[in-house]
DNA sequence: TAAACGATGCCCT
DNA sequence: GGGCATCGTTTAC
């Protein structure tokens, strides 16, 4: 089932647990979301902090939309836009594993090991076809990209929590969050609390 | 117009 | 587990 708006009209420290165990489908590629970080317009880590402009206009605009942007000139993020319109929250995807279309997901990354197709914001937008084009769209199963509920066939996952990854602000808050036990995460593992 | 800075990934030890 | 390439966006002159 797709997520509605209301899901994510919510506190973006809500949202993002909430979120892992969640499906991201894209075209014939999707994956089980089993690492994720929340940014807040308050904190100086984000994006938003330096309040509205062209690039974290998404940031501001209604939940339920997709925010793409460009990391280190390279890569393409993905987030998911949280709160109400102009709050400026988001949660970052940040590792999947992976579902559906995992031949098209090998052939987009490449020759690694399969627990290494998604373990990372910016791997998983490359092995699902994410771009920046799609910043902006809605992720409410009128776009192109879809963000569906925890399958019924799959258990609740053990939600860890942890501090974010590769920021030097704000870098105390504990704000990532990631399904215990996964071996789809991204590089630093997170211990049991 | 120019310089600094990353919400990273990859390859090397 | 750790260091470095890389380049668009942002911010400062």
């Amino acid at each position: 089932m797709t997520l509605e708006a209301a899901f994510f009209d919510r506190p973006v420290l809500e949202v993002a647990p909430d979120l892992i165990g969640c499906v991201v489908v894209h075209g014939p590629t999707s994956g089980i979301i089993v690492e994720v970080e929340a940014y807040h317009h308050s904190e100086p880590a984000c994006h938003g902090y330096v309040g509205v402009t062209p690039r974290t206009s998404t940031l501001y605009g209604p939940p339920g939309v997709a925010y793409v942007y460009r990391s280190y000139g390279i890569h393409a993020c993905m987030n998911a836009v949280c709160e109400r319109e102009g709050v400026g929250a988001a949660v970052l995807i940040r590792a999947l594993e992976p579902l559906d279309g995992v031949g098209l997901m090998r052939e987009r990354r490449g020759a690694v090991r399969d627990e290494d197709l998604c373990s990372g914001p910016g791997k998983l937008t490359q092995a699902l076809g994410i771009g920046l084009d799609l910043n902006g769209t809605s992720l409410l199963g009128d776009g192109p990209i879809r963000l569906d509920a925890r399958p019924a066939d799959r258990p609740a996952p053990t939600v860890l929590t942890g501090t974010r990854i590769g920021i030097t602000k704000a870098a105390e808050l504990p704000w990532r969050f990631c399904a215990a036990d996964s071996p789809h995460v991204s590089r630093p593992r997170l211990r049991a609390a």
